[in-house]
Order: C-alpha cells, then structure tokens, then sequence
DNA sequence: CACCCTAAGTATCAATTAGAAACCAGGTAT
DNA sequence: ATACCTGGTTTCTAATTGATACTTAGGGTG
C-alpha cells in the first residue's frame, strides 16, 4: 500500500487531492451530495429534508460542491424564483461511494453507539 | 429512494446514524483510517505519514475513533513506551469506502480544479 | 394602496472548534 | 547535568459553525 502509483497522494499536505478531501470530508456536503443522487432538488426541499441544516451551510456548501463542480445550479425564472440542484457527472460518479457511507453509518449505528456506551463505563471506572 | 426500510436515516437530525456520520465526515478520521488499513501503526507513524495533522488533533480523532469502536490502542511497555493503533474488525467494514473515497480524490483532483478555475474566471466577469 | 406571503438567499454575532506552540512525564544516552 | 525520545495535554488565538434576522423581487388580498 506504499505505491505512489498515481501522481497524487492525500496523505501530502500540499497536495490538492487533500483539498478535494476536505471538501467531501464534511457532513452537510455528503448529506447533500447523497439527497441529490436521485435527481434534481430545490433549495427548500433540501433544507426541509436534511434536517437542522441551517440555511447559511446550505447555500454554502452547495455553492462550494458548485465551485468543485459536483453540483449544477440552475434557476428558473418562474415567481418566487425556482431554483434546483442537481449532480453533474463529475458528481454522479462519487453518489456509489458516499451512499456507501451514509448506509455504513445506517447500518452499523447500533454497533457503534455499543462501543461508546463500553468506552465510556470503562473510563468511569478507571478514573475515579 | 424514498424508501425508509432501516430504522435509522441520516437524514434525520435526531438520528444517531447522523451523529456517526458526522464523526466520519471528517478529513482526520478519514486520513487516519485509510493510514491504518494496511496493519497497526504508531503514534508518530500516523504523525509523521498525515501529513501536517498536528499533535492534538491526532490524538483527539484516535481517541473519538477508539470510543467508537473503530479503532484499538495497545500500549506496550518499552521504554520510550509504545502506543500502536489498529482497526478493529468494525473498522475494517469502513477501509473499502474510505479507500474508495480517498481514490476518488486523488482521481478526480484534476478535474475538481478545473472546475474551480472555470467557475471563478466565470465569477470575475460576472461581477465587475 | 398597504400589507403580508413565498423562495432563495445574505448579514450579523455568539459559541464552538481547529490549529500553533509550548509544556509534561518518565526514562535513556552523552 | 543536559539534551532527547515517545505519546501525549494545555493554552491561546484564529477560523468555522449555528441561530437569528434581514433582503430582494414579485404576487395576492382587503
């Protein structure tokens, strides 16, 4: 697992592959990037499904996922503006492996919410 | 898509499955991680190979990883002592995902680049 | 006309969190 | 004695987040 095969490394600091990391390693922007991975969604569709999403990350995050070119944007000038999201192809190709994680999380849920509660009985003892 | 078969959904704020999420939604935890697939590593191994991960953030991260069960801290007593840390057969469900989301950054760097040049010479223009 | 409604955002400010750097324990080597 | 090793913790500052309020542009109602 040594080979830097590939030009980049994520484990470089300076690399920019680090960057693109940092970008999916955020909560709103996978929540956001898994919601769309069925087809185009409005803002406010998005911000009543990903619960407790303020309104700043949202516009913020989606703008970045724009910038990254993940996400497209397109208004339409119907009255209130409609706006709608959606994944590019660049973003397509990253819906298997974030479902991947939000499903991970799903599943293994109970699993990990058991280790903490030992974890933490343990260090109670231990400290006293 | 629609479809809440699993009792947990991370689209939900209450939602315990969003809480681990959110601990994997972090670039240290993934780094770390994806460092630890191949076998157990040292404390300044891990230091050393993140690049730029300082000291309390490493030790901050193992130590959420380990209350959640993902990873496992041996200390053996050498002197200067040893600390190793190893993914737990739980966190060895992840490495496939956060492998494949690591690749993917390093994959698609270029490309996410690209799209950042073009949408913010794009911004340039539009706002003079 | 005045008033309130919607969608999709910004702006503002307090609170949390991350990062940089120093310090510590406990032991070895010089 | 002094300096150095590992594996941390503490402290202080800078950046990020979250909560809340405000904005913009138009439309419907009384």
């Amino acid at each position: 697992m040594t080979q830097p095969n590939l030009a980049y490394d994520v484990f470089e600091d300076r690399c920019p592959a680090r960057l693109v990391l940092d970008r999916l390693a955020d909560k709103w922007a996978l929540l956001i990037l898994d919601r769309l991975k069925s087809g185009p969604v409005r803002f406010n569709t998005l911000r009543r499904d990903i619960k407790c999403i303020s309104q700043k990350m949202l516009a913020q995050t989606l703008r970045k996922l724009e910038r990254d070119g993940l996400v497209s944007r397109r208004a339409f000038p119907t009255v209130p503006v409609t706006v709608e999201y959606d994944l590019t192809p660049l973003g397509k190709t990253l819906t298997q492996t974030v479902a991947a994680l939000a499903h991970w999380a799903e599943k293994n849920m109970d699993a990990v919410l058991a280790c903490q509660t030992a974890y933490d009985s343990a260090a109670k003892v231990a400290e006293p």
